[in-house]
DNA sequence: GTCTATAGGGCGATAGAC
DNA sequence: GTCTATCGCCCTATAGAC
């Protein structure tokens, strides 16, 4: 055992969910946080670039799976298939937490500032998917509205999931929201 | 004439363009606008909920015009054709500004900050498509669906209007990026 | 760790429009 | 007189600099 408790930012991460649910993101400090996770403000600072940011930690080990599964999709897959794939692979890191992702949905749902942060890994996630296909030979225009398209189906996948009260599986609702893309055209 | 120069917003709209242009967003204080606007900085605060929405005035005109329209589509169309005529509304907003809309993109793209906002506003619109689709009686997930379908073939439409030296108009970037997303499935 | 500039909210005073 | 825009000063928390 070390000078300090390990996993600060473990604890960090546990104290801000909670007080954001409790009181709010705007009612809650940085000092709040770290003082409820036994640190100083400067190290929360250390830690996450931003009081948003602690709500969005390992977002991007799991851009770099989406990454993974759409460049592994099957060879003869259509763009819009290869893209979904990614889609899919979100499952992995859903699946076993939906009490957890279903809590931190609903503070980032009640919080714009939060919601922007969330939209610009979206974004970003949009982005690496586009880079994907690329890599897989896909051209502009295609590239990008495939992306678009398996990111619209992610959301709609996870809100159904969140909302109802015994839903399928992540991976089923995925494959239902891509059905009903399918139907779009 | 008054007490005041006219339109206060109108010139701390402009001096913010211009500043965050020549120095950057986060290189430029409230102060730093109100003053080149000549009012004080407590003042620009009143017109604009943060320095970031200065950029963003007049989008719930056009928010407007997009449910009209997609509200007003012929009534056969599809839903995804019915949230492309939503897509082909912002035309009117653009087609004649191309300068100011992509000095303005320029200084969006180059401020990560800016580019949140810039996302919540897209997904705002994206309700707003999503509203005037289920009041034209369509249900999830095909209204959700189809909407985020036409504010991707939006933003693609956008960016190449953007970027290419010698665009056709806006509506035509429109109907051949609307035309690609058709072709994904 | 300490120190500081800036964002952005609260509030009362003031100056004009009506 | 009322209503509204602007001002000026106070405040705290964020987040970057040293």
């Amino acid at each position: 055992m070390g000078r300090w408790e390990p996993d600060a930012r473990g604890r960090m991460i546990a104290a801000a969910m909670e007080l954001y649910a409790e009181r709010g993101f705007e009612q809650t400090t940085a000092g709040d946080i770290a003082e409820r996770a036994g640190v100083t403000e400067r190290t929360f600072f250390r830690h996450f670039a931003d009081k948003r940011e602690v709500l969005f930690d390992g977002s991007d080990v799991m851009a770099k799976a989406v990454y993974d599964a759409v460049v592994s999709a099957p060879d003869g897959a259509s763009p819009l298939d290869a893209a979904l794939a990614g889609a899919a692979a979100t499952s992995a890191f859903l699946e076993d937490r939906r009490d957890h992702a279903v809590r931190r949905a609903r503070i980032v749902a009640a919080t714009p500032s939060l919601q922007e942060r969330e939209l610009l890994k979206m974004a970003a996630l949009t982005e690496t998917v586009t880079e994907a296909l690329r890599s897989r030979g896909v051209e502009e225009p295609a590239a990008g509205l495939a992306a678009h398209g398996a990111i619209a189906v992610f959301q709609v996948a996870f809100r159904r999931w969140a909302a109802e009260a015994e839903p399928p599986g992540f991976a089923d609702c995925v494959a239902d929201a891509a059905d009903s893309f399918r139907a779009l055209c």
